[in-house]
DNA sequence: CTGTTAGCGCCTTCAT
DNA sequence: ATGAAGGCGCTAACAG
């Protein structure tokens, strides 16, 4: 006979109490068609013999699982690490728990792995991902079952609500910085061209310099991984070229800290020489040399917002419209820039 | 009549394949008590109607869900964050996934986490936290229901196997590395003293003086709490006293390169006038100016044991003998000591 | 306000 | 190598 890893079911409890098992079931619950007497001797009871009601069986018998999965590339990245914990927080605070999952190494894993959180019977998947094109039947034929969210756009999931910062504006933002401090020839280091993010945050640095009547010279525009390295080199890459600069934009901190050791190195002032601004504010951003000047993003906000969306969709919310939420980043003045 | 959130189920695959709901359930965990031909037949069909397994029904049906906890107390520090991938990696590499929690706003809440999540039936729990003293008996309780690891020793709960980073050995190669330099006064900004690892690594800097016949001196160790900006507050804290010292050792890297800051503003050079070592080796270590020399912790690797070893506990492996598994750290050299 | 009756989808045990 | 019966712990639906 197998044994059950549960000591006390709603069974004992019932049988302790002297009622049925569906009046323990609504006290669980916490419906109110219970008397208050019956409640408070079955939650007596529930205290004395300890028992936890068994999320599956309940997820099995109902249609919920109060389980979200959160699907992103890369776990270690500080940028995807602040949303899933905005997203924990929303979670928990509605009483769900988020499983997580990475598919880093292949792309191609992704739809398997939301097979395996279908499996699971999540109430609904966030994607904290890469805006990536992906062309794969699997997604379309997995959205239609089960209610996502994605935090940054995804161009393959034109159907699924997105919660996102406005690059547009933000790469706006940074241009103007530096256009209003008087730069003319403003370098930029962008992140993978096939991100929406980074063709957003160009898109916004070429309406700054067009309201200032400033030709955009893709001469001066490198493109970079987002790490430190990449913007290390890439300012190397910059400066090789001997075409005049007097500023960087850099879509990340961590490229705008790798350029201004490259800068460094080759014996520039920041910001007389050449100013930097970066883009995401990591708390690196206040304590490296000099002190970045940067685009802050909402990084826990996107998470949370995103969440309370996703949860809404869960529980039926009808009112939910909006199917792109767009947050506004901020200009963090400090000394590179 | 209520809707199951599910298609199609073991039933109609079997009803398809013309065999019985347990022949299904033999291929679909790959039993090898099944004739090729049907098995082929049953895949077929398992393909073709799109069956997917309900892991809510396994679980219930079976006494695993192949889902493990993870508990934290911050997922948007870089050192939790990174044993969390790295324990994310091997779970799933295992068949499993991680469903999260931190609890993060009291200490308190953490029972009820572990409750929610015995709740959800997850084979395990993994702690990835900081080392308090605890004292509450419903620990006890709990760890005697489900099996868990701590990742970073916890000495609230010395019954549970604990994978860590040997920081008696990490403080001593720190202070050995600056004592190697000449220096003979080296400061020290720790973390917060309940934290048993920087007890650890105050004991390895003891045991380097006092091998190097150099007496501790207590007036220029101080209390950070492993922030940029009590790394900073500390060195200026330290540089207040007016007592001679040639090296500081910060017990985080955040803390270094706060000390630094605090240091250039008060006009000395690093290393010529103070050398520092910091701990961890976060990637902005290598970036920020000058670069840090620093011990490095192998975060991901300690995420990754501490979920083989539980989830060779959870399979009932009854090789598992080790207790506790320390992992050396390694000092990388860069320019700032 | 409370109880009864049917499952939810699968796995375990025992037969054959 | 395959099938039948029973149950995992809980909730939905309906009755009273």
């Amino acid at each position: 006979m197998r044994r059950s890893k549960q000591g006390v079911t709603m069974a004992d409890v019932a049988r302790e109490a002297g009622v049925s098992l569906q009046t323990v079931s609504r006290v669980i619950n916490g419906r109110h068609d219970v008397s208050p007497a019956t409640r408070q001797h079955i939650e007596d009871i529930i205290q004395r013999l300890g028992y936890q009601p068994n999320a599956l069986a309940r997820g099995l018998a109902s249609t919920y699982t109060r389980t979200l999965g959160f699907v992103t590339n890369d776990f270690s990245d500080y940028t995807w690490t602040q949303i899933m914990t905005g997203a924990e927080h929303e979670a928990r605070a509605h009483g769900y728990f988020l499983m997580i999952g990475s598919a880093e190494r292949d792309p191609n894993d992704e739809p398997e792995y939301l097979r395996l959180l279908s499996e699971r019977q999540v109430d609904g998947i966030l994607f904290g991902r890469e805006s990536r094109e992906v062309n794969d039947s699997r997604y379309n034929d997995f959205f239609q079952q089960v209610p996502a969210v994605t935090v940054a756009y995804y161009p393959a999931l034109k159907q699924v609500p997105t919660v996102d910062v406005d690059n547009v504006s933000g790469g706006r933002q940074a241009a103007e910085y530096l256009l209003s401090k008087g730069h003319r020839h403003i370098a930029m280091i962008t992140g993978p061209e096939y991100w929406k993010a980074v063709q957003d945050r160009y898109e916004g640095y070429r309406q700054a310099l067009e309201a200032a009547s400033i030709p955009v010279d893709d001469s001066i525009i490198v493109i970079g991984d987002f790490s430190y390295q990449s913007g290390y080199k890439a300012t190397q890459q910059l400066l090789s070229y001997g075409i005049p600069f007097s500023a960087i934009f850099a879509q990340s901190d961590q490229m705008a800290i790798g350029a201004i050791r490259a800068l460094r190195e080759a014996g520039m002032r920041i910001p007389q020489d050449v100013a930097i601004i970066g883009y995401d504010d990591i708390p690196a951003a206040a304590y490296c040399y000099p002190p970045l000047t940067t685009i802050r993003q909402p990084l826990q906000e996107l998470g949370r917002i995103a969440t309370q969306l996703l949860i809404k969709i869960v529980e039926g919310d009808n009112g939910v419209v909006n199917n792109e939420v767009l947050l506004r980043t901020e200009v963090i003045e400090r000394a590179s820039a």
